[in-house]
RNA sequence: GCGAAUAUGGUGAAGUGGUUAACACACCAGUUUGUGGCACUGGCAUGCGUGGGUUCGAUCCCCACUAUUCGCCCCA
């Protein structure tokens, strides 16, 4: 058997119903902040990562997917969504626009060559946005409330914004020179990564999870008192900003990030949700004013963020927090004979063209298992062809949840089931705000809890009275 | 890159150095000449991750490998 490859994911049944969830989402949201979807490939050559990201930082050292191609180019799967945006904002000269700032947002997959584990994928989806050609602070404050609010849409109302100024290049450069002069006596005491990280990259130190306890760090010099004015007065109005839009957000001065392009605004959000491990971070993004230049295009500011969608799917599960995913088809329509499934074959594909959700039995299996097919697939009508009704352009309608079953005419079924669906609309959205949205038909034959069509558990009424 | 655990059918799993590998769920067929969830009957692993070894004999013991899962590291 071939299998698919370490760190891979196969989706399918209800779990790529709440993946569908959430893209839908991410396109409703996207339109109401007015961003346009945009797509890059997910290769490209190696160097716009090596350039663009930073040779030091660990993702490009040796967490790509690189290869080469027939022709012997050196291509990389793309670990990140910000470097293509940009390559494609240069190449396409987008800062040519009569339309500024280019706002824009990606939804696909990356790739990562690290060992799996929970919440943590070799190909994994991450939705994100940026923002070019744009300095000021509001925008700032927009990427992030919009993040927070996609969370909040999917339920998950507790997710924190870490948020950090590296300020500008004079402000990070200065900082930089502080903080290793505050090390450098004190190296010995650094762990081992965090000696290499005083050579390479001395503010990664700060995030150190195996000294972080140490007063050394503790004590450390913040960034936030080392930018110059400029870079300050820009921190705080972000800051107010956010308050403006009722955001919640804590100032963590050991944010700092893993890529080297990010100035000034960086933050990272955060579920504290139990089982999460070390995978609390949702998602994570920043201002890399000076990337677009580094890349050969214009100086041009850009923010962004990349939010990955199965760690915040994993997030939403051990939260306990359900999707309202789709899971019911309108019709269903059972058969016994030749000549009725002729007609059940016309009968779908007439119902479908006119909007509804419709399957059919497709093998001839006996009624029993037709009912028990139908059940399956939590079909609100049962559609019970009889070659002797339909003779009499009638048919027999079955309402799964009443039971309730009646003669209809051919002609008149499409506004019955047109009725009948938008009553059941109502009722079941009634039925939403008490919270019981068990299948259980009312009757149970079960001892025990047992699960529900819709996945969820519920104890029968009868049992528990006992 | 480092560490740990696991590996039996569609699923959850039990099990033993020796003829037919429990049990449950699911599924299929039937009892029921066209109405589902109950009951009953029957069907459902030529096989216990792969390769080697020990043995008269291995799913069970040993070794290696592979895969999966979890943790560390790191995280766009």
């Amino acid at each position: 058997m071939i299998t698919k490859q370490k760190g891979c994911h196969d989706i399918y049944g209800v779990e790529a119903k709440r993946w569908k969830y959430v893209d839908k989402l991410i396109d409703s949201l996207m339109e109401k902040y007015n961003y346009s979807y945009m797509r890059t490939p997910l290769f490209e050559a190696s160097e716009l990562f090596h350039r663009g990201i930073g040779e030091a930082s660990d993702i490009v050292t040796k967490e790509t997917y690189d290869f080469t191609d027939r022709g012997d180019r050196a291509i990389t799967l793309r670990p990140e969504g910000t470097a293509g945006i940009v390559r494609s904002y240069i190449e396409n000269k987008m800062y040519g626009d009569p339309i500024q700032p280019v706002k824009v947002y990606y939804n696909g997959t990356m790739y990562r060559y690290e060992r799996p584990q929970s919440g943590r994928d070799r190909e994994l989806t991450q939705f994100g946005v940026e923002v070019l050609g744009c300095e000021d602070a509001v925008i700032d404050a927009e990427v992030i409330s919009l993040a927070v609010n996609f969370y909040r849409l999917l339920g998950l109302t507790n997710v924190k914004v870490q948020i950090n100024s590296l300020g500008d290049e004079e402000s990070r450069k200065n900082y930089r020179n502080v903080l290793i002069e505050y090390f450098r006596p004190h190296i010995d005491e650094l762990c081992e990564d965090c000696k290499m990280r005083f050579e390479k990259n001395p503010l990664r130190i700060l995030d150190c999870k195996v000294d972080a306890d140490k007063p050394l760090l503790k004590n450390a010099p913040k960034t936030i008192a080392h930018l110059n004015e400029v870079s300050k007065k820009r921190f705080e109005e972000v800051l107010e900003y956010l308050d403006l839009l009722k955001i919640d957000y804590e100032v963590n001065p050991n944010i700092v990030r893993g890529l080297d392009y990010y100035q000034h605004t960086v933050f990272e959000f955060t579920a504290d949700i139990p089982g999460m491990g070390s995978q609390s971070a949702l998602g994570a993004g920043g201002r890399y004013n000076g990337l677009v230049h580094q890349l050969g295009g214009p100086e041009t500011a850009g923010i962004g963020f990349g939010i990955g969608i199965g760690r915040t799917l994993l997030a939403l599960e051990k939260a306990e927090i359900k999707l309202p995913v789709e899971e019911e088809i309108d019709a269903f329509i059972l058969y016994i004979n030749d000549e009725e499934k002729k007609y059940a074959t016309y009968l779908a594909q007439e119902l479908r063209l006119n909007g509804f959700s419709v399957d059919m039995e497709y093998q001839n299996r006996n009624l029993k298992g037709q009912f028990r097919q139908a059940e399956r697939l939590n079909a609100k009508f049962l559609l019970i062809l009889n070659s002797e009704d339909l003779d009499n352009n009638e048919l027999k309608i079955k309402d799964a949840r009443s039971k309730e079953e009646e003669i209809i005419s051919m002609d008149a079924l499409i506004y019955y089931l047109d009725e009948k669906l938008a009553m059941d609309e109502y009722i079941s959205s009634e039925e939403d705000l008490e919270e019981s949205d068990c299948h259980c038909h009312g009757t149970c034959h079960h001892d025990h809890e047992h699960e529900c069509h819709s996945g969820h558990n519920c104890s029968c009424h009868h049992h528990e009275e006992n």
